[in-house]
DNA sequence: CAGCCATATTGCAACGTTGAATGCGACGTT
DNA sequence: AACGTCGCATTCAACGTTGCAATATGGCTG
């Protein structure tokens, strides 16, 4: 239990040193030593301290990951693509949840400086341009998401507003004119949600469609108890949506939900469009139409900043902006708006 | 950048030591002193170096928590939880996927005697007794799920036998009769279905019905994609089901999923009950009723098991079993089964 | 055979922190 | 006045590891 270096090298009846350079072959050990102390160390189950490691090395292996939460689907899977691309590069994640609160994610940069970890992605939810420009940053970080301007730190995000252009365009080719917007956040500096927003009125205005503000509806949260009371409060206008875009798949399915509940059928009375690409969409009823971010390049290629970073530090390279790919997924939440017999619509 | 101790001591002119006093508050200082110190602290921006610390100290502050996967619904909510817990005791976790991979989760067991964390929280797949019961174990471990026979480590889980048994009764007394279930893993020493099986067939046999092995559908993994599957052979076999119990929210999803596109009416055709409470269940169309587990509780007594064996290692306490408790969640997906007009039994 | 190189092993120091022991004045008590 | 005590600050050592330099042992060349 617990045994160091020294009780390996004690049983083996060598030094500590030579120990260590079997363990980590960073020495030339004779073949008949190395027999003797892999035996001492087998014996003895040696395991590495890695606290004596990290303060000897200056690192520690672990990276940061802060996200607003873990258990929305968006983040639970762009999470598990990260730990997954993390332990390919032995590096191990410790996670981190920000609640989108200012103070936790300022408070998480300072104790970054503690050096616990190598390097940090981080999804700011609200985090200005003063936070960041913070001094004690030695440490790499890696921004996702739109949020603060570039130029701070690495930043790796799909391109906002051509994606919700995209996804506001197909519902417009689609023939749907009166297109709500379900997620804007205006008590917050969200630059995510503001683009979002951009894409969405630049896509009304080329098809010659007046932008209504009745029509996009504020949220707190992007839960999909959001979106169901901004679904529910679009139903009870006088005149109703015959579309909805939503600014992510929560907000969307939320919608959903409230459809149906209040027999409004989708895709024929209202064509839904989520943002995120999660699981879940899939397999809604009736699957829901998406905007898809590459999610597994997001974590690939954030780990590869850091990467960058953290193992050539004297790197004089400006803060990169790597824009991520994505794609529009078409299921039937936005298919064809005429009416069809519900078992034709719903048979695949 | 990096400031150590020693600097700031050099700038307040006093010793290391009674720098560290003024950071930990472990020893009495002057006010003056303290005061200088102080100053000199926020010129330099010190943050303590968590290595080093953890060195000295023997611990790290740091747990394990080693699931499946992190992007399934179930798992991403029973993080998030333990991850907020755990940051009120003021611990840091660091997250490893399994993937279910055994050997991935004995890795890891083994892993845990460098110390890198200082107690470890694990839902194993597949890991026996033999793993478990190995040397070296000098860290805490806390089991999560019915996996390994109780007595080798502190165990938390819901009685899957009663839960299982509720759902089914439940399913019983609305009047379905041919009850299928969906997630068995007959290729996987998995504990976890097996009890939910048992339960399963507990509510059938008091009902006076006899399990079906045709209605008993295994599957490979719990994902929504394996439901589907499963519902689709349920679906074409001779005589369908009149009901489903899924092992998972997950699989329920997909069986729902399927249903849907086949023109299955749920809950009048066919009603649904799945297993876990995420959030994704409650906002199905329909909402699918589910046993939910208090996961809050489950992190909380988790953390509780670490905590009480990490500050007095000294315990004798033989090992826990602790029983979180449950409850079923009734909501339209298991509604009643005669055929209602469509408008008044989706409007609630 | 001296001199040199390559291989194998070792000792020392340091990473940054804190526990324990020590120094040392000032104060209160007898 | 002498003694013990308390408050405050310091020194020393150690946590387990590895980089660096030094040493020991042989084999080879000139």
């Amino acid at each position: 239990m617990s045994s160091r270096l020294k009780d390996v090298a004690a049983l083996a009846g060598v030094s500590t040193r030579t120990v260590s350079n079997v363990v980590s072959g960073s020495a030339p050990v004779a073949a008949e030593t190395r027999a003797r102390v892999q035996a001492a160390l087998d014996e003895l189950g040696y395991r590495p301290n890695m606290a004596a490691r990290s303060l000897r090395a200056g690192r520690t292996g672990l990276i940061g990951l802060a996200i607003p939460e873990l258990h929305s689907p968006y983040f639970g899977e762009l999470a598990s693509l990260i730990v997954e691309a993390a332990q390919q590069r032995s590096w191990t994640v410790v996670i981190d949840q920000t609640f989108g609160d200012p103070h936790a994610e300022k408070r998480l940069l300072e104790g970054v400086g503690s050096r616990l970890v190598d390097g940090l992605v981080i999804s700011p939810w609200s985090l200005g341009p003063e936070e960041l420009s913070d001094r004690s940053r030695d440490v790499p970080v890696v921004l996702l998401g739109e949020q603060p301007p570039r130029g701070l730190a690495d930043r790796v995000a799909v391109d906002n507003v051509l994606a919700a252009d995209g996804a506001t365009t197909h519902l417009i080719e689609s023939g749907r004119r009166r297109i709500a917007a379900i997620g804007v956040q205006p008590h917050l500096h969200n630059e995510t949600a503001r683009q979002r927003l951009a894409g969405y009125h630049q896509a009304l205005r080329r098809a010659g469609l007046l932008p209504d503000p009745h029509l996009e509806k504020a949220v707190t949260a992007l839960h999909r108890a959001d979106g169901a009371s901004a679904m529910a409060a679009l139903l009870e206008a006088d005149t109703r949506p015959d579309a909805v875009f939503a600014f992510s798949d929560e907000l969307a399915l939320g919608a959903l939900h409230i459809a149906h509940e209040r027999g409004v059928r989708v895709p024929q009375d209202l064509a839904v469009v989520g943002f995120d690409g999660t699981e879940d969409g899939r397999y809604a009823n009736p699957p829901l139409t998406t905007v898809v971010p590459d999610k597994r390049q997001i974590a690939e290629r954030a780990l590869q900043c850091l990467a960058d970073r953290i193992y050539s530090p004297a790197s004089a390279v400006p803060p990169q902006d790597v824009v991520i790919s994505h794609h529009l997924e078409k299921r039937a939440s936005s298919g064809p708006a005429r009416p069809l017999p519900t078992n034709i619509a719903a048979a695949v």
